[in-house]
DNA sequence: TATTTATTTAACCACATAGTTAAATATACA
DNA sequence: TGTATATTTAACTATGTGGTTAAATAAATA
């Protein structure tokens, strides 16, 4: 049960009707059952959805009336960007190339795996 | 249980211990054993968590005697960044000033806002 | 062959998650 | 006041996750 902020961000993404939530308060705020509507589930699942997205922070709720607008709080993305762009170098393989290199002088003294 | 592929490499990344593993193959192949050495948990454990990588495309596994060298695949991770990508304009508010600025022209109907 | 080392699998536990339906709450409105 | 609408909470089920220990598998070595 991972609570750090990090953790917690990810997790609320690793679901695609979260990631459509998410989309969708991108264009702009939204009730609760405007937002359920696309989804063939009920009401207190979303419910429980956007419970997850605001112990991320990524969602805030407002009050109206009976309703209980939601909308984008795109903050804690920036970490989880910042966390990811750590590894870019390693998909673009730009200094791939120099990996190889250095394994390649590792393997040549020696067979085994050794940090 | 969400499988999609962009899921899996958000619910791989909710984890501070499979984040640290990932960190340590970006400094280079690893033994099952070497990169559990860190953690205060059992080897199993770990084999647990690499399985989770490796489902979702983060981590392969070579064959080296009885050892399983690990090796970081950052592709997936470029999916992830793009799709976080998409919300930067939101958590760096250079067009929210903008947004906010046609809400308010929309709420006053001809007021001009400072600024 | 037997032993040691590295890793995985099996079986289990506690708990979180994703969903359900039914009931409760909050606000607007006739 | 009572009713309709919007949303949440409660109670429950099924499944996934993260951990354990014990046993099984794979390969090197004495």
């Amino acid at each position: 049960m991972p609570s750090d902020a990090l953790s917690a961000t990810f997790a609320a993404l690793a679901d695609p009707t979260r990631r459509a939530i998410l989309a969708r308060l991108a264009l702009g705020e939204a009730s609760v059952t405007e937002l359920a509507q696309p989804f063939a589930i009920s009401l207190p699942a979303v419910t429980k959805h956007l419970k997850v997205l605001q112990r991320a922070g990524l969602v805030s709720q407002g009050r109206q009336a009976q309703w209980r607008p939601c909308k984008l709080e795109a903050e804690p993305l920036q970490n989880a960007a910042g966390w990811i762009e750590q590894y870019r170098r390693h998909w673009e393989q730009r200094l791939d190339q120099l990996d190889d290199y250095l394994r390649e002088l590792q393997a040549q003294d020696g067979g085994k795996p050794q940090g």
